[in-house]
DNA sequence: GCCTCCATAGGGTATTCACCCTAATTGAGG
DNA sequence: CCTCAATTAGGGTGAATACCCTATGGAGGC
């Protein structure tokens, strides 16, 4: 029997959460929090086998609470549990240490799936990360003048309006357009687009 | 003096008010709450000047808050305060007879102007409110087949695509093009981007 | 010194897009 | 029956973009 803390500042999520694990005869919820700080303290007083963890939480940050959970129960096996999809932090939250991933769009059968794997000293990690993270990648090889361009391209201006702002020529707008479509593998203003926001290179809002 | 009562999920979010609040001689908070049952308790036993409202909260949505606060306590006016800029659940708010509407990325400034027009009897709804509202109605204005168009050219797809895949010839997908763009005041696929994720036609998330 | 990467700029061509126009068909509503 | 909006399709033009190529100057690494 494996015991398991939920941590979501989410209720609907935390309640969906029990919904699916309840009926399993392999896991039991110890608890479940709303916040980093209570989540930090459920993890000292259970020790469970597996940490269910949202990033996104009031009062201490994903990375902290991992961080925390290791020190002071290293055998609590960690999943990250995330809507955001930006490549950034991901990458901090892998190198730390966790033992799975899920997008919070994915179905109960992953989910169970991911608990079923690092109870077993597996690690399991959403299909949808390489991806991500490639993306993520092949995003820092932008050169400086690359992401100048692509900035004004998201923000829908012209060849033309990008060589009048950054003083050069079309051409050498349109040479930079094209290198960084390539190492994005972007083949559209809108791949652009969809590339810019899973990796966090623009913000939604900010549009 | 007038009352003031704070309903957010946010612990940040809420501390954060009451921080620009405090110092003010003309508004006293009598309450705090974090979700919409709270804040329909609060309204009751309180009955506060005026009512701090996010929009996206656990066990009540903003509507049911608004439309229960103006049965309980009608002289209470209520200012919308939200992350969201997706037209349509606004257009529901503004329409319900709120007093205020102010962004989540708007300064104190603005917060404490909105907190004293209300009190004064007049309303404050954020300026971007208009353009929103505005690029809502052109989208509800796009026929069927526009909208499938437009969907389309998000999705990353050429003229040739979409001709292909409805069926029809790249001339008429070129015609529907166009008018959309007109409808909407779009001069690029960036500029489609933006309104269509503004308006919540499409979700960032779906990218 | 040599080599690589970056930024610069241009040639050339094919495709795509933006924006103007007309026009036939269809279906819903007055 | 007539009208209007929507959908369909096309003509035509100019701009913008995608993708191929070469080439030069400078900065940094070895």
């Amino acid at each position: 029997m494996h015991t398991v803390l939920i941590a979501d500042d989410h209720t609907l999520i935390r309640e969906s959460l029990r919904n699916m694990l309840e009926p399993l005869d392999d896991f039991s919820i110890v608890a479940d929090v709303a916040n980093g700080f209570d989540a930090l303290v459920a993890v000292k007083k259970w020790k469970p086998s597996v940490l269910l963890l949202d990033v996104a939480m009031p009062d201490a940050t994903g990375i902290e609470v991992v961080v925390d959970t290791q020190r002071w129960s290293p055998q609590t096996k960690i999943i990250i549990y995330t809507g955001v999809t930006s490549g950034a932090p991901l990458q901090q939250l892998i190198d730390s240490g966790i033992h799975g991933l899920l997008f919070k769009d994915s179905d109960s059968a992953h989910l169970i799936k991911a608990l079923r794997e690092v109870t077993h000293n597996h690690s399991y990690f959403d299909d949808k990360l390489s991806s991500v993270l490639a993306e993520q990648e092949a995003v820092g090889n932008l050169t400086e003048r690359e992401k100048q361009v692509l900035s004004q391209i998201l923000a829908g201006k012209t060849n033309r309006d990008i060589a009048l702002l950054l003083n050069i020529s079309i051409k050498t707008v349109d040479n930079h357009r094209t290198r960084l479509m390539n190492k994005l593998g972007a083949h559209s203003v809108s791949d652009l687009l969809r590339i810019a926001i899973k990796t966090g290179f623009i913000h939604p809002d900010t549009l």
